[in-house]
DNA sequence: TTGAAAGCGCTAACAC
DNA sequence: GTGTTAGCGCTTTCAA
């Protein structure tokens, strides 16, 4: 089976082939009438553009990186749809560089952008992927960072606010009475931790309290970060009234394994989580957290990459921080200190 | 910035860029002296050779696409990294065509094979994507399917032996005394369920039964099939001893929800599951089933290609049926027709 | 409205 | 060992 170039084509309708693809990319600078030729002509012979040759001449490739650390991490898949739905529109594909959390595996990322295999990256990982020798910034390609921000003038940073929404939970914890904390962490050292637990320590002082009264536990973003920060909690004598989670995951952790034992939320503990995934709300009570605008997330910065390749904007321009919505629900409440000093009698 | 050809280098290191092209490609080609002085240019340039130039030129795009149903599924996570491992080493890149369980969007995947795109295809759909008009066939490339035999002569078959395995299940069963199935169904339609209930039903008539004896509950390859199924048998007065189900995941459910009607398993029933997936071994008990050699499959597919590919192989030359492993272990025993029968007076 | 021709950046014959 | 040169298949001036 031969390969059908686009110059069978013009011999099969007598026409050129400048003709043939005046017809396939802008049909209305042709007459209808050499444009029914050409389409039986593209018909007859199975024709299909050698996409390779077209994006040699035309020096685009029509494909966009998303660069993100582990794709089965449901906050990445949602924005990576939103990512998606923006793309597909303006007719770009989209090239995934799963890093499976392994940092080895950004050199093969680095080269497609340095190699021109795509038109622009967009970055979930938080910092520039390198190569040993060189960054991907080097590429000189558009680059939109959109999980927490990259300092950088030339790379637009279209974000969720972490950092304001931790504040604003402890905030509202310290609203209904709250003076004693609890925060339980997610993935120590990875940027999306440092912002939320930077957060909650605007928070605290902004409360007007001091970090000595704050307990703090480690551990990933996973369900049994919160199992293991509960076990600490249920040993305390002193036990904080207001949990932050860093994820919804730990948070139902956490309460899951302190009702188990007796612990009553909201009344004796109020807990509050980030992110809002959707098992928050089908949790007995349901979660009190932040709904992060992951599919939002994803269109604002698929639509800045867009508007950069098409040099309709500047790398500094804009920023975009998208807020998050606080979802009152039924796990934090007001302080009850008779209640709360007499379950610690009965379950110690 | 303006782009680095290799010319740009040729002309730096003061050689011919055909010299600079064997550098890279070749380096045994050309003189130490004469390598150095162009690897010098190179750096100094910061020259990354131009990967569509290549494509267009060499006629070869060093991609491989590999289509699926639905990315999430465990089952084809595992098999693409085995796909992974085996490409990688031959330097071949992944695109991933992801169905998420729509057909409608072959179409995308159809285009990116007609537009020669990739040098090849991997079928983990059981079928060949169509995009309306056309099929992914006529693109002349080379395909191999991963998911269940497609009759054609020009696509080898490497899968797995879902036939088989399902009938030695009914086998197994048989020879520890059962005679009254149960058969929990996955996805209806899907043809690795056809495949899996063929199978059943081939063990079914080879221990000399008759289908009449046999109970079928339907629904998706997921939990809640396994929990509905349960629902089902526990309101049965002749209830099947022996239970396989087309996946971990229902029988699982199946498990799960029975005993908590406090029937034993394996002492009243009898379950057999389907996959192997890493939790069938932390159940309690830990679950009888067929290991799915997922990695093995990803590599063995993804080296068939590859010899089609490098034309080492023609499309009939081989068809690879890779045997699963079964595990005994503890949710399947013997047939104890008493306590069987008084269990039913003490639970109905 | 259409055709001729140049050239995107690279590799691989072929010649030296 | 190295240079010269002819394309890979397409789009896009430019001229008619």
């Amino acid at each position: 089976m031969k390969e059908i170039r686009i110059a069978d084509v013009a011999r099969l309708a007598g026409v050129s082939t400048a003709t043939v693809s005046r017809v396939l990319s802008d049909p209305d600078k042709v007459r209808q009438k050499t444009h029914d030729l050409v389409m039986e002509a593209v018909r007859r012979s199975g024709y299909t553009p050698n996409s390779t040759a077209q994006k040699l001449r035309t020096r685009r490739t029509m494909n966009v990186l998303v660069v993100a650390p582990r794709l089965t991490n449901p906050v990445f898949a949602e924005t990576l749809r939103g990512v998606d739905d923006e793309l597909t529109q303006s007719g770009y594909g989209i090239i995934i560089g799963n890093l499976d959390n392994r940092r080895e595996r950004e050199a093969r990322y680095v080269d497609l952008a340095l190699s021109r295999q795509v038109d622009g990256v967009l970055l979930l990982t938080g910092y520039i992927p390198e190569n040993g020798t060189r960054s991907m910034r080097e590429s000189g390609l558009p680059i939109v960072a959109m999980c927490a921000a990259i300092d950088d003038d030339m790379i637009p940073n279209v974000v969720v606010q972490d950092r304001e929404a931790s504040r604003r939970a402890v905030e509202y914890l310290a609203r209904l009475g709250h003076r004693k904390f609890g925060y339980i962490s997610g993935t120590p050292g990875s940027i999306i931790e440092s912002e939320r637990f930077g957060g909650f320590l605007e928070g605290i002082a902004a409360a007007g309290l001091s970090q000595d009264e704050i307990v703090r536990w480690e551990g990933p973003f996973v369900f049994s970060t919160g199992v293991a920060a509960a076990e600490s909690f249920l040993q305390m004598t002193e036990r904080p009234t207001g949990i932050f989670a860093a994820c919804d995951e730990s948070a139902i952790g956490f309460i899951k394994r302190v009702r188990s034992e007796r612990v009553r939320v909201p009344q004796d503990v109020s807990v509050i989580g980030f992110d809002g995934i959707e098992l928050s709300d089908y949790t007995e009570p349901t979660l009190t957290t932040f709904r992060q605008p992951l599919h939002e997330l994803g269109r604002a910065g698929a639509d800045t990459l867009m508007k950069l390749i098409r040099k309709e904007m500047k790398p500094g321009d804009w920023n975009v921080r998208l807020p998050l919505e606080l979802l009152e629900r039924d796990t934090t409440g007001p302080v009850l200190h008779k209640d709360y000093k007499s379950l610690r009698r009965a379950t110690i």
